[in-house]
Formats: structure tokens, C-alpha cells, sequence
DNA sequence: ACCAATGCCTCGAACATCGATGTATCGGAG
DNA sequence: CTCCGATACATCGATGTTCGAGGCATTGGT
């Protein structure tokens, strides 16, 4: 563990998000996701097993993720790949972070900082 | 309405922050907050009633926000001040904020970037 | 031989949010 | 002077998400 993990509360609504991104550099399976992000994120973001699967499986279902198993010795693996429609999703995703990043930065950083300086 | 509103899930959690910043730069009642985020996130963020109501109630239990009821002519409101603890609280959050922004933009626009250029 | 790490998954409890609803006052349009 | 939309506070139940705990099996190192 390099850094510490943010509240829960403000991943809540971004594992989808947060999955298909990196899904969109490079196929993965579940537990590959989990350390990814950790890696990526130097720490600061995790997903917990109990949430990512059930999001994962969603995300099938809604033919944005397609999913293949892939027998590694006498092990199984459900490699995730990210489908067109996912692509797209992503795209719109990744825009509406971005305005909602810049949102939320007016309104708390112009509150922090009229009182920090 | 200026602008399109974010996906809810995605403010999830940040309700408390964002309340605590816009009470940082003045007192104000309750339906003033929702006025003032919607004006100052131009549309983008909002805060429904039900939800901020209870998460107001909340902070005041926790002390970190006091209130007190000005009467304006027959009518009543609750305004809300910023306490010492959640001057503290805010600058924990905002940090907080910060690092969580961060942190996802590297994992987001990584992902997307790849494929928009 | 054992144990930690890998790997997939489900379940129920806990929690947060939201829409609907209720009450009441105020100001302006007709 | 009557009606209605905006202001203003608040609660509640339905809904949805997340998480911790647990189950099960394999692999590699000691």
C-alpha cells in the first residue's frame, strides 16, 4: 500500500467509470482490475471484490464488457474486454467526470482557500 | 438551469462537503444552499431536499455546523453557521477532494485520451 | 505440509439518496 | 382579492449501492 485510501463515500457512483477506463487500455480479469487501480492510483483508490463483481456483471449484462474464460494451467480466468458500446459509454463518462471535477472545484476550492491563506 | 445536471451517483458522498464550503464563505438557511450551488456550479450540481435536509440535521448533531432561527416578517428560517470543527473538517475534506480528484484523473483520462486523439 | 496470495463469486446488513408528500408564508398576475 | 408559483422547512418509505464476511479452489514458496 503506497497511499491512503479516500472516504468510501467519494468513489460511490465511479467504480463503472473507473473500471471501463482501464479496461480500455487493456483486457483484465477481476482480480487484475483490483490491483490495477491500486497501482494506478498509487493507493488512493480501491475496489473492493463485493462491489467490483456484481458492477462487472452488470456491466455485461448491459453489453458494454464482454467476457470470455481463459484456462491458465488448471486455473480459471473471466477475462473482461471492453466492447464498442462500452467505448462510447466511457467516452460520456469520462466527460461527464470531468464536468462535474470542475464543478465541485469551484465551489469547495474557492471555500478552502479564502481560508487557508 | 444553466446547465445539465451530473449523473447523481457521481455526487454521492460529497453532499456534506459541498455544504460545509458554500456555509464557509456566509451563513445561510437551508433553501439558500440549493439556490447557491445550482448558481455556482452553473446547474451542474444540485442538492435535493430530502437529501440535504437530513445531511444538515447531521452535521449539527456532529457540531460541526450551528444553527439558529431569524424570523423574517411571519416567516422562519434556520440559518446555518460554520463551527470551529467544521472549519477543520472542511480543510480535511477539501484535501481529501483533492487527492481523490487526482488520483481519478489519472486512471480516467488516461483511458480515454487513448482513443479520442 | 502448510500458508499466503491468487482468483471467482454470493449474500445480507447497513447506508445514502430521492421522490413524494405535507405544511405554511409571501409576492405578483389577472 | 383570489389564485398560484416560489420560498421555506421537514419527514418518510422505496430504492439502490456498497461492503464485510464468507465460501471454494489453485498455485508457489518455505
Amino acid at each position: 500500500m503506497i497511499g491512503v485510501p479516500v472516504d468510501r463515500d467519494l468513489q460511490k457512483g465511479s467504480t463503472a467509470t473507473l473500471a471501463l477506463s482501464l479496461l480500455s487500455r487493456s483486457p483484465m480479469h477481476g482480480y487484475q482490475l483490483v490491483k490495477e487501480l491500486e497501482a494506478k492510483s498509487k493507493g488512493v483508490l480501491t475496489f473492493k471484490e463485493g462491489t467490483l463483481y456484481p458492477v462487472l456483471h452488470a456491466l455485461e449484462r448491459e453489453e458494454l464488457i464482454t467476457a470470455h474464460w481463459e484456462a491458465d494451467g488448471g486455473r480459471e480466468r473471466k477475462v473482461y474486454h471492453l466492447a464498442e458500446r462500452g467505448r462510447d459509454e466511457l467516452r460520456r463518462r469520462a466527460a461527464e467526470w470531468a464536468e462535474f471535477r470542475t464543478a465541485v472545484d469551484t465551489v469547495v476550492q474557492g471555500g478552502v482557500f479564502a481560508y487557508v491563506g
